[in-house]
DNA sequence: TAGATTGTTAATCGATTAACAATC
DNA sequence: TAGATTGTTAATCGATTAACAATC
């Protein structure tokens, strides 16, 4: 079983793969991947191992075969339908975004509380009310929904996401969900990703500072 | 010295503590902190033990303190000027964000490469060219940039940025970009955070999948 | 052939978890 | 006092890194 760290890796891997499949290359080694991205080689192939691609000594690994692979490994070979819940500054933008196709995602639905946005277009789609919800979500099938809707009211978003069928939940919601163990959550959290910015920024600038006195 | 694990979970004890804060409580046990955000007590108490803030047996920890220590510890309580660098759909909802004062995090000025975009006003700030990026980067001192260009201008925007001062690079570019190692790098990612809830759904629903005949 | 590169097995490193004494 | 909770030290777990034989 691939771990998480290596599939933390594998979309870094699958961008450089398909600009050199772009720019007509063949073959690649793990110590060139490793140089451009800034890991080792010794990692590298452990990923690749992952993929269950092998290489050739000598030669590296095929670039086609590693896209191919990769890609089945992400399930991105095969087409998701997803709903999108909130139609707020972030969801507008995810609802406009193009770049979820590379990954076999499609937004087919935008759902907004706000009667106000009913009926307007964002991104190709119309906002629909939430009381409509349900039945998209049963009549279409869905099993994932991208959440973008306000901290305060997204615990209950997700409830009533998860009591329709909903099985899968990518929450952009700066909110910590509490969820069933058998629904899958991901969260891109602006705040966690600042807050990394942030200790590093001072490790790196302004050293050791202590924040509480004893 | 706090590690990177213990940093991303700060801005979750973070929002939980406030809330409570708001409720008019004082004091919370690392076991109730836990429950809350599913999480080991253990690893609470150690994560807390990084903010130097020192808990009461049989009582827990104040959450006054825990709420400066954290802020403190994640150099938020400091308020950082920044600058965003791409006005498109991603660029314009994150100008438009207003959470980011919450992190201490003020984004100053917008920057685009689009003529025809100079001079509007996104989110209470007037786009202004590339070409004023560099004045206004060393006239106002700023040391951050938030990034949300296309992938394939993002290697030049980030070189341009370092050449003239930055010294942090908050990263939304679906891009891996080569720095010098004195630069701190953060990226916010959707293809990593997709590719893991991908992993974890096929996992749970779909079980293992070969992907390479052998 | 020589040498670059792969793949595997073992060692290291760091974070999480467990165990338990200290404390209010 | 009794018991819930903290804080520390040790054990476990998992990922990264190292070492090295196999290969084209």
């Amino acid at each position: 079983m691939i771990s998480i760290p290596t599939i933390k890796r594998f979309p870094s891997y699958l961008r450089l793969l398909r600009q050199y499949k772009e720019e007509g290359k063949h073959w690649v080694s793990a110590t060139h991947l490793a140089k451009e991205l800034g890991l080792t080689p010794i990692q590298v192939r452990k990923d690749m191992a992952g993929t269950g691609v092998e290489g050739k000594p000598k030669v590296g690994f095929e670039i086609e075969s590693l896209i191919s692979a990769i890609i089945c490994n992400l399930g991105w070979d095969t087409p998701t339908n997803a709903i999108l819940v909130g139609a707020g500054h972030l969801g507008g933008a995810l609802a406009r975004y193009d770049g979820f196709a590379t990954y076999g995602l499609h937004i087919v639905a935008l759902f907004d509380a706000d009667p106000a946005k009913k009926g307007l277009t964002v991104g190709n789609k119309v906002v629909k009310a939430m009381e409509e919800m349900e039945s998209y979500i049963k009549k279409h099938a869905i099993s994932i929904a991208v959440v973008a809707v306000p901290a305060d009211v997204a615990q209950e978003v997700v409830d009533h996401l998860v009591e329709v069928g909903i099985k899968a939940i990518w929450n952009f919601a700066p909110k910590d969900l509490r969820l069933p163990p058998e629904v899958v959550v991901e969260r891109t959290d602006l705040a966690t990703s600042f807050a990394v910015l942030s200790a590093k920024f001072r490790r790196t600038f302004e050293g050791d500072i202590d924040c509480v006195e004893r």
